[in-house]
DNA sequence: TGAATATAGTTGATAAGTCAACTATCTCTT
DNA sequence: AAGAGATAGTTGACTTATCAACTATATTCA
């Protein structure tokens, strides 16, 4: 067991994560499984579901779900791409404009909480090892900013 | 989304460790919900599951549920212990003893997958911090060994 | 002693993710 | 142009996990 010691951390540290981020978000109706999405529907919109699937290595059907779910809380539209009518256009609506700021203070505040009792060197080469990690598993993140 | 960097990446590198190890113990017919209780149990057999929820931070439901896998493998019998009889003692079978040896060889397999192309120190960095990390969430994993 | 409370485990409802099978559209090759 | 194969997305079945409600047993304390 003291060989599977990173696989371990991985999934205490994930699920815990996972469930403070649904106490925090749990107010605006939205879940962990959401906040990938939401995060990159606010950097861009307009981009297909193969593209947030390529970016966190999520399999289609999660994204598929995930983005029915922001549409249920009237946070997203899909539309069809006119050069493509395979791919569907994710669009923010106003009503998860109006969410953004209120979204970036509670994702900071966790990643805060995470972080705390840590220098700036040990969080540097924790995600230059956790990317390192991904990448040996076969999970060819996109690196959108390092 | 930067600041999000940490959380972005626990959730990938799981979910991408997870896949592994449910192709790696699928002919076995166990999948990765079952491995850390079945690898506390080869160290230590005769636990209550309430050991196991604190070991690891699991809700007693998951890990009820995940035994009850275990007990349909044959891997595992409860029996009540006769001094509490609200706790139930977790022991191994025999046909679980026999695939003990398979599955550290499998785990260790998935973890230097995992470790490949990283130095000593960055897993030794890495480690101390995604324990400062668990317990910044309140995951409070109990320390059998480091 | 007996009532209130705490602890151990189970069950039901729900969330998030996987895989495989399916539909629809597009692209490539001949 | 037509058919084969690739790509985008949806759906169904399944796994892991959570929370809340429940049962049963233990403990505490009045």
């Amino acid at each position: 067991m003291t060989d599977e010691a990173i696989g371990k951390y991985l999934s205490i540290a994930r699920r815990a994560h996972a469930s403070l981020l649904d106490k925090q978000l749990a107010e605006a109706d939205i879940s962990h499984g959401q906040i990938l999405l939401l995060a990159t529907l606010y950097q861009e919109d307009g981009i297909c579901q193969q593209t947030l699937c390529q970016m966190y290595n999520l399999n289609k059907a999660a994204v598929g779900r995930g983005l029915n779910k922001l549409s249920k809380i009237g946070f997203i539209t899909k539309e069809i791409d006119p050069e493509d009518k395979r791919k569907k256009l994710i669009y923010l609506t106003s009503k998860a404009r109006d969410f953004e700021a209120e979204f970036r203070e509670i994702l900071e505040a966790s990643e805060e909480k995470l972080r705390s009792g840590l220098s700036e060197e040990e969080i540097a080469t924790f995600l230059t090892v956790i990317k390192k990690i991904c990448s040996n598993l076969g999970a060819n993140v996109e690196n959108q900013e390092g």
